[in-house]
DNA sequence: CTAATGACGATTA
DNA sequence: CTAATCGCCATTA
């Protein structure tokens, strides 16, 4: 179990016949994507869509927002590393889990021009 | 039951 | 570049 992420660390990801066990229990969903999550290295982002592919379920990035959503409080998950499609942040700036998400991601170095980051460090 | 609503995305105008 | 549309799916009203 890992401490950060919650789950299981390195799922052996989907192997199509397990990938229907694995997603019929939505504690098992949460797990996954936070696993994958976990993964994006520092100072790197990745988009929800390409989060969703990694879990398996290419097409369900709106999933994989409202399971980050889920994170209990406190949590070591770098959700901030999560940006949309166009490398925005999804929050409202003024929110202030934009501004959270912000801070966290120029704190690994990774500077937000206008609620976007850069080419380099994102993984469609 | 339907309708609206998101931490979304691809396409089109 | 922005904006609108449609598809997506679980939750909520």
């Amino acid at each position: 179990m890992c401490d950060r992420c919650h789950s299981p660390h390195h799922l052996p990801l989907a192997t199509k016949a397990s990938e229907a066990r694995a997603w019929d229990s939505p504690a098992n969903r949460q797990q996954i994507i936070w696993s994958v999550v976990c993964q994006i290295p520092s100072g790197r982002t990745a988009s929800y869509g390409e989060v969703a592919r990694r879990a398996g379920v290419p097409g369900l990035a709106r999933y994989v927002g409202r399971t980050l959503a889920q994170l209990p409080p406190g949590s070591q998950v770098p959700w901030h590393r999560v940006v949309n499609a166009q490398r925005r942040i999804s929050f409202s700036l003024d929110s202030p889990q934009g501004q959270e998400q912000k801070l966290r991601l120029e704190a690994e170095g990774i500077t937000v021009e206008k609620g976007r980051v850069a080419k380099r460090v994102f993984e469609g």
